[in-house]
DNA sequence: CGAATACTTCGATTACCATCGAAGTATGAA
DNA sequence: TTCATACTTCGATGGTAATCGAAGTATTCG
């Protein structure tokens, strides 16, 4: 079988300068509307909505309507995946504008990738958590141990509430500024979800970084510590 | 900083059919000439030499001159990773054509991804030298133990020659097919070609499958079961 | 040295797609 | 019920890029 007419299709989606501009403001996981994701891409709204039909007919979207909203968001973390993957193509290739942007650093060390903590910290959580017994690493695969249950439940995750969820819960993502892994799946979004709660963290208003408050930092490492 | 552009300017290299089919044809691995991929692309050799330009210039592929043949070949693994999960996407979305063509069962039982085998030959080989403590996996990072280095050294893999290389020995990568991991780095690469020398596996002429002879099956079963 | 082969470059042609103004539809608020 | 807002659809326009025939360059072979 011919795989390029399939690479085709799914590249050619994101090839658009408008369309990947939408796609990268949606790997922050949030769920954007037509109008927010049409300044995103600097487009009109009916450029924006013709893009959108495309995106969501490909399969990389799915969107849902909410009164005369239209909430968007990636249909899959295999989306985020790939689009992470072609930003270190490109970071290696030479294309990445690293050097622009005065939130590099801060995306480096602490991002959204779809629904869990990626960069710097997202690794350092994911390495701590091993290195402590926390979760256990095999296959490349990664579990939650019996440790960790009692870790994250003491950290105020509802492990059961996890369970019930139709996703791995533990699932290595490989971190392209970083080259290691972190942590995805239903524990690595909950995790993400409590750091906010805590307020130790809280995404950026523009981008996909997250910034970690003093405190917070602080917190996070005395935590990574136990 | 905006990632769109990136993303964009990434895919868009691989959204055209014809240059998309011309990374498919490389994901094997393989340094295939200028005329080689004109007819895997199913376009003129002008056609061909100008897309080929585009790639190069974008990074996604090298070429190197040899006598009057040009001979390209992706630029890294991260490419053919990359390709990977263009394709995974694509099998998610339903735009992969996999009821079409009879290799589709073969490509998933074995084939080469950029220099190591893939598939599911790829991921119980990984998993049974995993579990039988050849490697070690921990943090997603995976190394090869004590008793690997005599294991393989065993099976007759030059340890020494592939220390010297600059990339790492082991590395994870993510088998689509099977949505588990298979064993990529260095000694990924050194184990397929071993198997190729041994002939328990042949690559397939015209695709990228590994072809695995019923006697070399069953010995690699043995290995397996080491 | 001439012929053959591999590949590149040039230039013309064609098709496709992104764009947005205008108009229309659906939903919510006053 | 009317008005405002969010978004979609239509249709025209312009720009871009893929395509290949023709010609050119580099290398290899007889």
């Amino acid at each position: 079988m011919k795989e390029g007419p399939s690479i085709a299709q799914i590249a050619s989606l994101a090839g658009d300068p408008a369309r990947a501009n939408m796609l990268a403001a949606l790997i922050s996981g949030k769920a954007l509307t037509a109008s927010e994701l049409a300044n995103e891409a600097g487009v009109t709204l009916q450029t924006a909505s013709s893009h959108l039909g495309k995106l969501e007919a490909g399969g990389l979207i799915a969107g849902v309507k909410q009164g005369r909203h239209r909430y968007f968001r990636l249909s899959g973390g295999d989306v985020a995946e790939m689009l992470e993957s072609m930003m270190g193509v490109a970071a290696r290739a030479g294309h990445l504008r690293t050097r622009t942007g005065p939130s590099d650093p801060l995306i480096r060390k602490a991002r959204v990738c779809y629904d869990h903590l990626a960069g710097e910290m997202g690794v350092r959580l994911f390495e701590s958590l091993t290195a402590a017994g926390n979760l256990a690493a095999r296959d490349g695969e990664v579990r939650l141990t019996r440790r960790g249950e009692s870790f994250t439940a003491e950290f105020g995750i509802d492990l059961a509430a996890l369970a019930s969820q139709r996703r791995p819960l533990c699932k290595t993502c490989l971190d392209w500024s970083m080259r290691r892994h972190h942590l995805a799946g239903s524990l690595g979004a909950a995790l993400l979800e409590r750091l906010y709660a805590l307020k130790w963290a809280a995404r950026d208003k523009h981008g996909r970084a997250v910034i970690f408050s003093r405190s917070g930092e602080a917190k996070f490492a005395k935590l990574l510590a136990r």
